[in-house]
DNA sequence: CTCGAAGGACGGAAGACCAAACCTTTTCTC
DNA sequence: GAGAAAAGGTTTGGTCTTCCGTCCTTCGAG
């Protein structure tokens, strides 16, 4: 090497290279997938689970270790099971009431929004470009749904990450999909106990609207526009709710 | 029940609720990210890591398993270990050249685009939004290494890192500079392979331009247009030789 | 020459996970 | 009504990963 290259310092950020390493465990994050899907609606009340020798295939786990995830689900009066031929466990009707969300969830409040944004951002340019028109018909009743339920919160917000949902999977990507559904169901957690009168409900609708409307007319900056505004009104919320940081 | 409820039918995608759960063990994920690291030169050759005693404490991971990593690194040329006071482990220099890039990958590369994508943008924003004076001190510095780089592939991708890691770390979010980083990762994977004349690399350079301009001016908008624009680029050329899905 | 800091090696304990059975309960079918 | 079938519930044993502690080896600084 004839001359020192410019900068051989290490230029940044070995924190975030060496930061801890979090290793879930599958039973962790079996509770934590089936958990959220079932906070989130996606597996709505009474819906039957798969039978545990077919989801444990499915989930690629052993059952013994799916068991311990349903007994924990179970426990916590998320999920009950029924014994014998016909039996199977089932999504619980009522659910429980959601726990007090934790202190460190609340102290990053503010890069879980950070990262919904990422995500539905990228979700919006995407679900412009692809979504088809089998998606739009879905998307148009998820919207009517949202209409209808501008009195009542909890159908509001089910029916919201309906809509949120749907848009993530009309861009064909697994990895969306699933990234959706963990924002949604760490904003879940820290919506839950805010209070929403029914116009800004009616008004976040109103961005609902618009951003289906760019989908349909596949124009991209259009629906990231309709949902950086859209995101920006709760997150005006949190900020006045929540400590700063 | 006096009514059945309107939709109580699994809405959708229970493929996704219930898709294989990937455990990866701390060893894998210790050699992922460091390995990626170095690849991706944020931890440049020559570097000096920390001793292992304080890595696997700062790590969160058992000194076996560290090593067990350390090893694995070293055996495929990496890092290499001196023994003895004054020792220690340090990024190779030169690097091993980069292995094929799996078939799997290669299926997902839309997939991992689509991530880009998300993550690309949503750093697009907040950066514009947050970025300090000093963040766009460090910004332009790269900018300036990333001009005087349109003729050498690798210093311009090396460069190319450094800013797009640059802006996520100006959004003070660290799940976004690790996502960042990871996306980066992969793309680093799909792109090493693909020949980059010098007037891509500058035609590139000029959405860069733009892009920091907008950051400059704090103006969200902007910079996700010229981040847009910048990500498809380089997925056209993917899409012109890769095969389609 | 000695001390200390670094990597290197071993061995046991604990826990997570898996695999394959077998048991119990319930209901459907004949 | 008897039995088959389908579901959850239980037990056992084994493998693999990880952790923890201890000790060894090397070699530069003082």
């Amino acid at each position: 090497m004839s001359e020192p290259v410019s900068s051989r310092e290490p230029v940044s950020s070995p924190e975030t290279v060496f930061a801890p390493v979090r290793s879930q465990t599958a039973f962790e994050e079996t509770v934590e997938r089936l958990g959220t899907a079932i906070k989130l609606g996606l597996l709505a009340p009474g819906t039957q689970l798969p039978a545990e020798r077919e989801l444990c295939r499915r989930l690629g786990i052993a059952r013994s270790t799916l068991r311990q995830a349903l007994t924990a689900l179970s426990q916590s009066g998320h999920v009950f099971a029924t014994r014998g031929r016909g039996g199977g466990t089932f999504v619980s009707d009522p659910q429980p009431p959601a726990d007090p969300l934790s202190p460190e969830m609340l102290a990053r409040w503010r890069e879980t929004c950070d990262q919904r944004l990422a995500v539905e951002l990228g979700v919006a340019v995407l679900a412009a470009e692809r979504a088809s028109a089998e998606d739009l018909a879905v998307l148009d009743e998820v919207y009517a749904a949202l209409e209808a339920a501008v009195e009542d919160f909890a159908a509001y917000r089910q029916a919201d990450i309906r809509l949120h949902v749907g848009l993530a999977e009309a861009t064909r990507s697994p990895r969306l999909v699933s990234a959706m559904t963990e924002v949604q169901g760490a904003m879940t957690d820290l919506i839950a106990y805010i209070a929403h009168p029914p116009q800004v409900l009616a008004s976040s609708n109103a961005q609902h609207k618009r951003l289906l409307a760019a989908v349909r007319k596949h124009d991209p900056a259009s629906a990231v526009r309709a949902m950086a505004e859209h995101l920006q009104g709760t997150e005006h919320v949190l900020a006045g709710l929540l400590p700063e940081r």
